[in-house]
DNA sequence: ACAAATACGATACGGAAAGGATCGTTAAAG
DNA sequence: CTTTAACGATCCTTTCCGTATCGTATTTGT
């Protein structure tokens, strides 16, 4: 009997699915309750009942399973919603990712991004995985607002992003102020103020 | 014979400076060549030629020997130096800054964000130590800015600086693009823009 | 000169965790 | 019923942490 997949299935014992989604969750658990510190493939093993070769034959370290954890957990993101005007929906997604900060998957990036220091691979993971497609998403919607010309047209796409989300990253990583929703609106305004289009000609800078 | 130090030096005998800066030197050659990961205080211990209990008696790990080790290095650090435009001062400031992290000092800042991602009393010497006088630094500079109306009345000091600074630090931290002269430039321009006064009235925001 | 206080070096120790190796058992395909 | 590959159980070596002990060296105070 076959899968129905196109791809058939290679020829041995598959890989238990039941056995990934154990340690999975085996991992945000242990997260959640003690911190990436103290968590181990050791006791990832004990919590999930899954024997700790299974899981060094399926993940290199720790921090690449609680990686794969954080997606499962997280699923799609937090995503862009539409708006009449696109710089309400980059201020509300701005919104919704210091809320996801501020709760449970805070400590959890603050983990990765902390581990990512140290590790390439996983920084690499990191950045394909989350940062990209939301950067991705990010682009087209100042596109647009460019379209709409609610955002200047000579800005650059990238620096923008980073404008706009560094301060964000910046207070979770350093922790220096709350990242509070006062804090993303006072610092969407200042960075925004320089992103619209004039109003007037004059005050060109050098 | 007592030091000359106003506060008399306690009974037993003093603390060896000799062996403390062996230390800090020995973390110094060891996180640059190895990196952090690969340093341990057994490793310290044999390269700096001073027993591990000494190191034990000074520092709680050895992310804070490196702490040290980092400001031993760098001194009084990156300041701003005076322009007749204080903005000017800003963005030399912030190209200084750019540069260190482009520089050996960048693997150890890394490595001292990320180990603090999991250590409080790190991540609180670090705010302590180097994110706060610079910051103090920088609202000096941005009030000198705003007496002269080079930047507008209204800002608020920390959101300006998290909007100029944070960039730097996601991308030193995150690694979505090159730290380069030009990133730079392009940031401060671009976040500038909002922060000038409106040459003109109108355009205000909602 | 001598006692008290304290740092230093050497050594040993127990524990945690990483990461790999072995091997008998189990679930699939042909 | 054979082949293939995953699984679980177990053992092992290595590294590092952090602490404890103890004899030695250096300083202050009397």
């Amino acid at each position: 009997m076959r899968d129905r997949s196109d791809a058939r299935r290679p020829k041995g014992r598959p890989r238990s699915h039941e056995a990934h989604v154990a340690i999975l969750k085996a991992a945000l658990s242990e997260v959640h309750e003690l911190g990436f510190r103290a968590l181990s493939i050791d006791s990832l093993s004990v919590k999930s009942g899954i024997a700790k070769t299974t899981i060094y034959r399926r993940w290199p370290n720790k921090a690449a399973v609680v990686m794969d954890a954080f997606f499962y957990e997280i699923g799609p993101g937090i995503a862009f919603v539409p708006c009449e005007k696109s710089v309400d929906s980059i201020q509300i997604q701005m919104q919704a990712l210091a809320k996801a900060f501020r709760g449970k998957f805070g400590p959890l990036i603050k983990a990765l991004l902390g581990e990512a220091q140290f590790d390439p691979e996983l920084a690499e993971a990191f950045r394909d995985r989350w940062i990209a497609p939301r950067r991705e998403a990010a682009k087209a919607v100042i596109r647009d607002a460019i379209g709409k010309e609610e955002l200047r047209s000579d800005i650059d796409l990238d620096t923008t992003i980073d404008a706009l989300y560094g301060g964000l990253y910046y207070r979770l990583l350093i922790g220096a102020g709350p990242l509070s929703q006062a804090y993303v609106d006072d610092l969407f305004r200042h960075v925004m103020g320089g992103l619209r289009p004039r109003s007037r000609k004059g005050s060109r800078q050098a």
